[in-house]
DNA sequence: TCGACTATTGAACAGGTGATCAACAGGTGC
DNA sequence: GCACCTGTTGATCACCTGTTCAATAGTCGA
């Protein structure tokens, strides 16, 4: 009932029902106990077979890390995207996703991306996922902005740096919650968040809770 | 002339200059490798001493990862914050210490600190270190903001929140910048990010315009 | 039913980690 | 010059890591 929450898979499985079954317990301990937890024996004891079977579906375990890390983030990036509300507005929608981004429930995803920073210093095969994941993150949200910028009269604001200035605000804040050094109110801080990076007034939505000052 | 680039150290000295020694082997080699690669061993091969001895000194390796950290990042904060120069006025100075912060010469600082977030998941000793030093930062940098808020107009902006915005925002681009994913020029970013944080128009050069919304 | 194919295992390897402790040896005081 | 004190070592422990490979055993087709 702990780690071992797998029952010991069935004795033989097809190939593909077999990596499945490892790749998807690899997941799900990386969500767990973060990525560096993803050794050959801690796979193994989560799916419920020997190490070598896991090393045989997966002979290099770098890259196997590699392949986890996106997996998980591509997922993250994919439902956070898919959220969008075509009912509200641009802005809106930028406001929710930074709410969803900084909620404490992902905080399991917060600890996936910062140790991939620091593990991606020793893992190059890592570290060009990483770089390929930020890479659509950037594009996902420099268009969002773009179009939000375009809704209200936000001339003069660059999109792409928003875009680039947004991530790391974000991701700051994610490595900043695994040692739980975070403020008291993440929702006004979202919004603060998302007035810094249009560049517009901190006090833009009429303010249903006044940020404070 | 590599790693151990200290001679082997005279015999037996004083402990004092002992413990010492290995304290400044520990910061350099963090300084050169992060703090992952504090390893008893390692520690032991850049001062020049058997592993037994850094363990005599420093019984916990945990607890002495967290004291390397702080040392490290204590030492730049000093550093950085006392550069303040007073012939410049406080946004002058915002400017040139985010400058400083983003400055590549300083992705040793930024790897220490990256992994100080990843470590602190578990070394529980060291998590605490973490909290400690940004909290000292986040003092610094809100004393900081709200002085150059009150130069400027900058009514309405929440200093503390700037401050921990800031934070947030550099430590995220240090982060992005240990799998080297960073965009063509800091020192615009730095601009930019200053600009963010004040809440105040992005282009200060171009367009001092209205802010509308 | 039996053979062939192959998924799976157990065991071992070489290397890493932190920690412990009896024994050695340099330096100081007598 | 000798003895004590203690800084320092070498060896060893228990445990971890990824990787390899011959041997086992499940399953399917003939």
């Amino acid at each position: 009932m702990n780690t071992t929450s797998r029952a010991a898979a069935p004795r033989r499985l097809p190939p593909e029902q077999r990596e499945r079954s490892i790749v998807d317990g690899a997941i799900a301990l990386a969500r767990e106990s973060g990525l560096e937890a993803l050794t050959l024996r801690a796979v193994a004891a989560k799916v419920g077979v020997t190490p070598a079977l896991v090393a045989h579906y997966r002979p290099v375990m770098e890259a196997f890390v590699a392949e986890v890390f996106t997996a998980i983030v591509a997922a993250e990036r994919d439902e956070v995207i898919a959220s969008y509300d075509p009912a509200l507005d641009l802005r809106a929608n930028l406001l929710r996703l930074i709410e969803t981004l900084l909620d404490d429930a992902r905080d399991d995803v917060a600890m996936v991306w910062v140790q991939s920073w620091a593990l991606g210093v020793r893992n190059e095969a890592l570290a060009a996922r990483v770089r390929a994941e930020m890479d659509l993150w950037q594009t996902a949200l420099e268009e969002l902005i773009s179009g939000a910028l375009a809704e209200t009269s936000g001339a003069g604001v660059d999109a792409a740096s928003s875009a680039w200035m947004l991530l790391a605000m974000v991701d700051g804040m994610s490595a900043h919650s695994l040692v739980r050094w975070a403020p008291r109110d993440r929702a006004a801080l979202a919004r603060r968040t998302l007035a810094a990076v249009l560049d517009v007034s901190a006090e833009t939505t009429a303010a249903p809770a006044g940020i404070d000052r």
